[in-house]
DNA sequence: CCTGTCATCGGGCGCTCACCCCATTTCCGG
DNA sequence: CCGGAAATGGGGTGAGCGCCCGATGACAGG
């Protein structure tokens, strides 16, 4: 199955370089082309293409607005983003707005049609000197939200440990020390160092941070 | 020119996979092999290869904390990450590592070959199911992004610590004393202990626990 | 009834941990 | 050239840890 493509430029040489390249490839077939934002949109409802290379400046709709608005009509169809300014407020733009790749016009020939390919199956291509703004910008990700929500109380499906003692385990996974957790559960410091001896005896684990890796790997704690 | 490659996978079997994989590709090179991070990073410094194919989760030196060395010694190697797990957390630790592309093992031959040429020319390669994550990441970094108010006791930023407060921060949350440490890195117990404090200090941690759950979060050892 | 498990407590011993104090060497950037 | 960061060491102290020794009561099951 080929490869279906759209070309969005407002520059009819740049399309035409483009068709001769793709030309070349076998498994890439050109299926239309668009001069403007406004045009790509029509041109994607109407010919349902899997990859759009999509300027990003282009007058009226520009490549940013209309990737936007082909993501929501068809979000199957994957947008390469083709630009000549290797600007970072433009990347994230595109990327937010729902672009696959984004690959500068100064990029070898070679380099356009790996980045097709690697769309066309739904990837994500970079060109290098772009992929900087990424690795800059990951350094703080937004926390992202581990859903719990498994109703840790008790009902043991260790056999190995008493309900107690996953309790205990519980406690020390979370870095309690023997005199906290004999307080929180009201009991002696040494009736709580008692569980612990037992579980490291029943585990055969003699320090504190493997039970900690036991703990999370059996689900007792979130980590 | 052929593309050097270096293997690191700590299954032989899979790295006998790849080899078959990029035997029949004639642009593709396999120079080496290593079945742990250590090995690998040794090897990196041997060899020079133009691309590392790194498995996320490994005994010993993860492929996180290798990455993030093997960026220290060698800038212009690509690192491309191999991994079982399509977890967010190590997909962005990855890549902060420096890491030029990530790719989950159930992938097709095909992309894993498609990915090895793309990070070889400097660019970026995320596979589709993981790139949501940054899709989602990149939509909202103005949400996420108060620097300051760093003195409300939380431990924030990740290169806080120096490369060797990592290594032994490794050791530690795999369990060891400070002695077994210190025999491990052929250094004084005391510097393993004071290079514990100022980890400490730093993160504002009190105690080995919290340690590991914090090397958890930050992939320097995959639980 | 008697044996086992579970949970509860006590003392002690050797070691490590966590947190202070201090110093030297190397190396890099202003 | 000087300052700071990093890595390397040493000493000391109080508390917690890991692991032995013991004990008592409750409770269930063969």
């Amino acid at each position: 199955m080929k490869v279906r493509l759209l070309l969005v430029d407002d520059h009819p040489i740049v399309r035409s370089g483009m068709r001769m390249l793709f030309q070349a490839e076998p498994d890439l077939e050109i299926v239309g082309e668009a001069d403007g934002g406004a045009e790509a949109i029509v041109a994607v409802q109407r010919l349902h293409p899997d990859v759009v290379i999509m300027d990003v400046a282009m007058p009226g709709v520009n490549g940013i607005e209309a990737t936007r608005r082909i993501k929501e009509l068809a979000p199957e169809t994957a947008v390469l983003a083709l630009t000549m300014h290797e600007d970072e407020q433009y990347f994230f733009e595109m990327l937010k707005a729902g672009a696959s790749g984004y690959i500068p016009k100064r990029a070898a020939p070679d380099d356009l049609v790996a980045a097709v390919r690697v769309v066309a199956q739904g990837n994500v291509f970079l060109y290098a000197t772009l992929a900087r703004f990424l690795m800059k910008d990951v350094g703080e990700p937004g926390a992202g939200e581990q859903s719990g929500a498994e109703a840790a109380g008790d009902a043991g499906a260790d056999d190995l440990l008493t309900a107690r003692e996953r309790e205990v385990l519980a406690c020390i996974a979370d870095g309690m020390t023997s005199r906290e957790i004999a307080e929180k559960l009201v009991i002696s410091v040494k009736t709580v160092e008692r569980h612990r001896e037992n579980i490291m005896a029943k585990l055969d684990i003699h320090n504190r941070v493997e039970l900690v890796k036991y703990a999370m790997r059996k689900g007792i704690i979130v980590g």
